[in-house]
DNA sequence: GTGTATATCTCGGGG
DNA sequence: CCCCGAGGTATACAC
C-alpha cells in the first residue's frame, strides 16, 4: 500500500464529471492498483476514487488513472508532503454473522417458525426474474413464497409481489400466497403488504438460533 | 489525519457482529474521529469502520471505539509498524455534474423536450408514499407523471407505477399517464414500461444543457 | 426525526 | 460477461 499526502486537484470523468479544487489530501494506492483520494473527514467514502482494474500513468506533477470502461481520474500534484509504501500482505478477510444469508439458512431449516405446519420445498427457488428466498408448502397444501429481510421495507414487499406475479403463472403452485419475514418490519411496509394480501412475520434472530431444526413431534 | 500501519485483529459488534483475524492493515483516523481499517486491496470500502460521532479509548494494545447507538469496534494491536499524523485542513469539497438532481432541474425547466406542449405543474409533487419527480400537464389536458433516472431500470418503472396508482385516486388528475425519462433505458425496463402503458423517453444530457429553457414560439 | 430515493453506490453470487 | 440482490449500505432531501 502506498500512502501519499499531497496538495492536489482532481478531475473525474466517467459516469459523471466531478472536480476537486486544490487542497491537501491523502492519496491511497492499494496493491490491486485501486486509487482513493481522502479528505480529513466525512466518513469512510473517499472524495474520488478509481477501482481496479486500471492503469496508472505517473508523471512528476500529474497522475492519470484510466480504466477499460473509459473512465479517468486526473490528479494534479502541486506539492508532495509524504510518500510511503508498506507491505501489508494478503488479508484473511472479514467474518460476518447476523446477515440475511444466516437468517435465510435458519428459516430454511425451521419454516414452522413462520407458520405452523409449513414445510420447505426449496431455498432460492428460481423464477425468470430472480430467485425466491424460500418456497414452502402449508399443511393445507398452499404454496407459500417467503421473502426474507433483516429489515422489512417497502422494496421487500415489491420484490415479493413481483415473485408472486411470476409464480402465479405456474398453476401447479396454486393456491399461492406470500410471507414477508424479517427481524423488524416498517409500519408502511406492513400496510403495503396487507393491501396485497401478504402476511408479515417478525422473527427473533437470537431465539431462532436456539430452536432445534429437527422439530419433530410424536402424536 | 492519523495513519497507523499495524498488525491487528478487529471485532465489530452492532448491527451485526464481524471479526477480522490478525493481519497487517492500515488504520485511518480522520479529524472528525471516524475510524476505518483498510486491507491492501478491494476498492475503497474499508474492512471495518466506525463513523463519527464516536468515542475512542486508546490503550497500549487495544483501541475501543464506541458510538452513541451502542455499536463498538474493538481493535487489538499486536504490533505497530508506523504511526503518523498529518494536518490536512478543511476540504473545499467535491463539485459534481451529471447526477439525477441536475437532470431533474433541467427537465423541470424544459418539459417540452419530453413531449411537445408538456408544461410543468410541480417538481417533487407529493403523494402519501413519496414525491413524484415531475407532475406535468399535456396540451390535451392529460396529467403526466414523470419519473427521472440517469439509467432507467426496472425499479424505476415500479416506482412510477406506485405513484400512478396513488395519483389515480385523485380524479382531478384524470386522465393520467406516466413517462419514464432517462439518459439510457434498459431493454427490460422498456418492456415492463410498455406493458404498463408507460412511455419511455431517452434524453441527451449534453443537448439538454444547451436548449434554452424559455422555449417560446410565435405562431 | 422519520421516511424516501439516490449512488461514480460497492460487493458477491449465479447463469 | 451481465443481471440481480444485499449492505453495519451512506447520504441528501422533504415532510
Amino acid at each position: 500500500m502506498r500512502l501519499v499526502i499531497a496538495r492536489c486537484s482532481v478531475d473525474y470523468r466517467g459516469r459523471l464529471t466531478a472536480h476537486l479544487p486544490p487542497a491537501t489530501r491523502l492519496i491511497m494506492v492499494k496493491a490491486d492498483g485501486c486509487v482513493a483520494i481522502h479528505a480529513d473527514g466525512g466518513a469512510y467514502k473517499p472524495l474520488n476514487w478509481m477501482n481496479a482494474p486500471n492503469t496508472l500513468i505517473e508523471e512528476e506533477d500529474r497522475w492519470l488513472v484510466t480504466n477499460p470502461k473509459g473512465e479517468e481520474l486526473d490528479i494534479r500534484i502541486e506539492e508532495t508532503l509524504s510518500d510511503q509504501r508498506f507491505e501489508l500482505g494478503a488479508d484473511p478477510g472479514l467474518e460476518k454473522d447476523g446477515v440475511e444469508g444466516h437468517l435465510q439458512k435458519l428459516l430454511a431449516s425451521k419454516p414452522h417458525v413462520l407458520e405452523e405446519g409449513l414445510r420447505l420445498v426449496r431455498r432460492e427457488y428460481p423464477t425468470d426474474i430472480g430467485p425466491v428466498d424460500l418456497l414452502c408448502r402449508s399443511s393445507a397444501g398452499d404454496t407459500v413464497a417467503v421473502e426474507i429481510k433483516r429489515r422489512g421495507e417497502m422494496d421487500g414487499v415489491e420484490q415479493l409481489t413481483r415473485y408472486l406475479d411470476r409464480l402465479a403463472h405456474d398453476s401447479r403452485l396454486h393456491p399461492l400466497r406470500g410471507i414477508l419475514a424479517a427481524v423488524a418490519i416498517a409500519p408502511q411496509a406492513k400496510v403495503l403488504a396487507a393491501a396485497r394480501g401478504i402476511r408479515c412475520v417478525e422473527v427473533d434472530y437470537e431465539d431462532l438460533r436456539g430452536i432445534p431444526s429437527n422439530h419433530l413431534r410424536l402424536f
